[in-house]
DNA sequence: AGCACGCCGACT
DNA sequence: GTCGGCGTGCTC
């Protein structure tokens, strides 16, 4: 018998295309997932055991370091670790990159002591003294253990009273890895009654959670039809089978406590949430709660998708149609797409949700790919709101305005009779561009290509894309004469002047990212407009989140053709989501609405279909477009970003790595040109498209071109497939 | 990602 | 003469 130390592989979360191999003693007990620790040049790091017997490419026997130890932790979950190797082959990330978002947890490992929670015994005897009555008439889930110290405060007891019972056999020790458990969302909590409608697709999707088969679902419902509450009965259905975990995706967590409520009210208790700005502690705790099956909803952004579930038994993706699920950098990866790829692993159903769905997403559900229901009835009364464009080229604006005069006399007569109104403007502070009078110098951003950002908050000009900030200069920069810096075009900020000067009793309230830094401050926000301390909300992308308030029953959108500019084929899409979005928060509840659309362009596709309330034909025409230039879903996209700080290394590799390209047909290589964003902090950017025809294995191809080109020192590349925007 | 190794400027 | 800047490249 051999007892010589075997070569296992181990991966490191470290961006490294692949594991290392390492020697394991074999009387040590390893499966493939454990926490091990590993010996790595001068450290000391933490890995997983990848795989049992050693890589392929034969590392020098006498570089092979032993393993420094094992962690007393539960292997990573198998199918977690074959859904890390697709994300990696499919976004052509290393491995170890991909591996990071999984483990990135801090002191996770450390602090992995067990706990000792406690509960009741049922049988427990009829006569108790008073401090041990309180404890057991607690209104708490049953089977649920807590620590000494909350049985204690929940039942304004001395912890000793708890302590007594213990040593009398009333309750009992139960031993947890890590944390306190959360409590367990009740399937059975009494929640909203449903129209017929609702029922009907509730029914639906409850079968497929039943069936436990693999099946994506388009539930596709019109702004205030109750698609949540209809996929929470999905979720019931879920939680009603013994074990198993629900994941629900949204856009961005920290921004959704109406979403949080709307969960507690169906379910009696809170979900486990994940997402970047949880604080170490809660994160840990929420990761250990995942990996010990005690989590059985979690609520989180596209992160989530890396957590270690045991048993997946449905996906839901809200809003699916946002552009947020699309990570930018490191792994860039869209979180719909590959909760998509979870859920076909995890052999569960994934439930796509939004009122205005992506294009790739309608395309599949009228392939018959996905399940397709509709919820076309608003909930209670309420009716769809009047949609007006206001053709800016006959209502003229007068310089340094931005509300046309029939807009102006909406937003009187709606604060006349006491309701609320919203103007949607997607852009941050008070003028989007700082120019002389005199010489035309428009203030630019020294790390980026793009202009400066007035903001009234200290007279300050900030470039949104790397963070750099100034003052507002007095004399201009380039011609040294005095006072002719003049703000351009609107902000959310200057908008609100506007207002205020209108109006000069009303009271605003200004929601954009840099206003609200919080969940906690957007839940004042909320709070104080639900109030109705607020007659005018002026807002970027955030109001479009999905809240609704019953008191709003106008809308008016400033620029209705922003960001329909540029020549981005998703942009005229991205637009109509967006603006369909911000009218559906118009007049819910028993209120009518109307919206009204500042344009120059009455005629462009976008605005006909939001007035005709008929994005079919819309929709139609860009998929056309799409599959007559061969977009995805027709054909297969991947974009190379080639970046550095030397332009002429920069534009010369760029011009290299095209010509390199593979002599295929099937293949077109676009560009480079400068990327979206040509400078930013500091380095410049160009950019290659790379179309293929759908039978081309874009991977493959793309990771053996890319390998085969070799870079200059101070030159970097990256690969975005499926990139978002098709610039 | 770290961390060493390495090759050029201002200090005791 | 060294201390140390951070550029490049390796880590089983």
């Amino acid at each position: 018998m051999s007892l010589e130390p075997r070569r296992i592989q181990v991966l490191l979360p470290l961006p490294l295309s692949g594991p290392f191999d390492y020697l394991a003693d074999r009387s040590t007990p390893l499966t493939a997932g454990d926490f091990v620790t590993v010996p790595l040049g001068s450290r000391i790091l933490q890995g997983v055991v990848w795989n049992m017997s050693p890589g392929k490419n034969e590392v020098a026997a006498d570089k092979l370091k032993p393993i420094a130890g094992k962690l007393d932790l539960p292997p990573l979950p198998a199918s977690l670790m074959t859904f890390i190797d697709w994300v990696a082959s499919y976004t052509l990330s290393p491995l170890g990159a991909v591996l990071k978002m999984a483990v990135s947890v801090p002191r996770v490992f450390d602090r992995a002591k067990k706990k000792t929670f406690y509960r009741l015994v049922s049988d427990l005897p009829d006569k108790l003294t008073e401090g041990r009555r309180a404890v057991a008439t607690l209104d708490v889930p049953k089977d649920i253990p807590m620590a000494l110290k909350t049985w204690a405060e929940l039942a304004a007891v001395g912890e000793g009273v708890v302590r007594g019972m213990v040593k009398a056999g009333q309750m009992i020790a139960v031993e947890v890895m890590g944390d306190e458990p959360y409590p367990e969302p009740d399937a059975n909590h009494p929640g909203p009654e449903l129209s017929p409608e609702q029922q009907k697709a509730a029914r639906h999707m409850q079968e497929m959670v039943l069936a436990h088969n693999f099946k994506p679902v388009l539930l596709e419902g019109i702004t205030g039809s109750g698609k949540t509450e209809v996929y929470f009965e999905a979720i019931a259905e879920a939680l009603k089978a013994e074990g198993g975990q629900i994941l629900v995706l949204v856009p961005e967590i920290a921004l959704t406590a109406q979403w949080l409520a709307r969960f507690e009210t169906r379910f009696g208790s809170a979900p486990v949430v994940w997402h970047s700005e949880l604080t170490p502690a809660s994160r840990r705790r929420s990761w250990w709660a995942v990996v010990n099956g005690s989590a059985r909803v979690i609520v989180g952004a596209r992160s989530a998708l890396f957590l270690p579930f045991q048993d997946l038994k449905l996906i839901v993706v809200d809003e699916e149609h946002s552009g947020t699920f699309k990570q930018e950098d490191g792994v860039m990866y869209h979180g719909r797409d590959m909760a998509v790829v979870r859920a076909m692993q995890a052999n569960c159903p994934v439930i796509l949700a939004s009122a205005t769905p992506s294009l790739e997403t309608i395309l599949n559900a009228e392939a018959g790919k996905y399940d397709w229901l509709y919820l076309g009835e608003r909930h209670g009364t309420a009716e769809l709101p009047d949609m007006t464009a206001i053709d800016l080229r006959n209502h003229k604006l007068s310089t340094g305005t931005w509300l046309s005069e029939p807009l102006r006399e909406a937003l009187a007569k709606n604060l006349e009779c006491g309701e609320q109104s919203l103007l949607y403007l997607n852009r941050r502070g008070y003028a989007p561009l700082t120019l002389c009078r005199t010489c035309g110098h428009r203030m630019e951003c020294p790390h980026c290509s793009a202009w400066l950002v007035e903001h009234r908050k200290g007279e300050r000009l900030t470039c949104h894309h790397c963070g750099f900030s100034c003052g507002k200069p007095n004399v201009c920069p380039e011609c040294d004469n005095k006072d002719t810096m003049v703000a351009c075009g609107p902000g959310v900020e200057r908008v609100a002047e506007e207002v205020s000067e209108l109006f000069p009793e009303a009271r605003i309230a200004v929601m954009a990212s840099d206003e609200i830094s919080s969940p906690a401050q957007m839940r004042q926000v909320i709070d104080s407009i639900e109030r109705h301390e607020v007659d005018f909300i002026i807002g970027t992308q955030i109001v479009t989140k999905g809240y609704h308030f019953p008191m709003l029953t106008l809308v008016g959108v400033v620029d209705a053709d922003l960001g329909l500019g540029g020549g981005d084929p998703r942009a005229a899409e991205r637009t109509w989501q967006q603006l369909e979005q911000v009218a559906g928060r118009a007049g819910r509840a028993e209120r009518p609405g109307q919206v009204f659309f500042q344009t120059y362009s009455p005629g462009h596709p976008v605005m006909r279909a939001l007035i005709s309330g008929d994005g079919q034909e819309f929709l139609e025409q860009e998929a056309q477009a799409r599959e007559l230039q061969k977009l995805p879903p027709f054909g297969k996209l991947a974009a190379i970003i080639i970046s550095g700080s030397d332009y002429n290394g920069v534009t010369k590799t760029a011009r290299r790595i095209s010509a390199l390209a593979p002599k295929d047909k099937r293949i077109t290589v676009l560009g480079p040109v400068p990327a979206p964003m040509s400078y930013l902090r500091g380095k410049h950017r160009f950019r290659l498209l790379v179309k293929a025809e759908k039978p081309v294995k874009l991977q493959k191809t793309m990771g053996q071109w890319l390998s085969s080109c070799a870079l200059e020192r101070g030159v970097y590349i990256q690969v975005d497939i499926d990139p978002y925007s098709f610039f």
